[in-house]
DNA sequence: TATGTCATGTAACTGGTTACATGATTGC
DNA sequence: GCAATCATGTAACCAGTTACATGACATA
């Protein structure tokens, strides 16, 4: 069970839920799993012919279109159910906001409230389409449908949190310059 | 100005505030910025160095010690203000947490739980270590004490929310099970 | 004198992005 | 016929980690 990239657990993953081409693939990610997620066409690639190799997908015949579509296999179903149970080690922290702000005396006061009024439009507009997709995951009653919920919901708390965050050291600060 | 890598910020940056050794500053760096930075050997030295070959900072004399301590130079620290002014770009997203539940269906409803409650411990503990060190800084009269403070609140309503998400999609999957 | 900590550095590797080259198919 | 989009792939590069090699200094 080589520990490999998480590339291919996301495209195990999406393929899980529909067979598709590797640019179809990159459509998918970037839509769906957009928020939290991302690959691009040089992980992808590899990725598909390394799964291809080990048998976890196979190309199906597809008259209709140039391009191959591809489809998880029975032992790609088990190598994505191991992959998922493997323990998720975060990447480490790089918050390059937060960076700027703890040598926010070095950076001014001013440029350190125009980043944070950043942070307040960044989240709320974030929330915003996280609502919306709520809305249309709500419809569903796709028994997948309550597990992706998690991620939108999850969405919404940080995005929130974020928000309100931003406005309320807005005022510290600008209480502070007084 | 070139855009280099933001370990470049990292390390201008620890310097103004003291100086000190490259091994000093790997501490200092995981110590302090801990919870939202991280610097490696292999890239504090090289930037070390770099940064010496600029001008941006210098080495002092210390019979005391083996190794070299480095300080800020005048250059150096107009070098951190441009830096901290660059626009943050943040890395795309890769959280493998949000990509295990999105497949959740596939992972089960039992392991997913056992995540969920892996964030809230972690969050709580989290939690816990934020308003420890709220309460030290509060009592610190350094004019920089505000700014550093900004990156601890962070870090609490992130906290929080997490915490509060993951609780509550415990339940969630629970009656969902019923 | 052995152990732990302070200290510096490099080489190999990994994971990932970007830019590019190439061509098929579709629709106007 | 042309433009847009679908589609595949690779090469060069970049940031960063890990593991290792090396050695000084302090102290039990």
């Amino acid at each position: 069970m080589a520990k490999r990239s998480q590339t291919e657990t996301a495209v195990l993953g999406a393929l899980s839920v529909e067979a598709m081409s590797g640019y179809a693939l990159r459509a998918a990610i970037t839509g769906t799993l957009g928020h939290f997620w991302r690959e691009s066409f040089g992980q992808i690639y590899p990725a598909l012919a390394r799964a291809e190799a080990d048998g976890y997908v196979r190309r199906v015949a597809s008259g209709m279109t140039s391009g191959s579509v591809f489809e998880l296999t029975g032992s790609g179903d088990e190598r994505l159910r191991a992959l998922l149970l493997e323990p998720d080690e975060p990447t480490p922290p790089r918050n390059g906001l937060l960076l700027r702000l703890f040598f926010g005396r070095s950076l001014g006061v001013r440029a350190c409230v125009s980043l944070l009024r950043d942070v307040e439009v960044r989240a709320s507009e974030a929330l915003l389409r996280y609502e919306d997709v709520r809305a249309e995951l709500a419809a569903e009653d796709d028994p997948g449908a309550p597990f992706r919920m998690l991620t939108v919901t999850y969405g919404i708390a940080v995005a929130r949190a974020q928000r309100d965050w931003a406005r309320e050291s807005i005022t510290v600060l600008g209480e502070a310059r007084d």
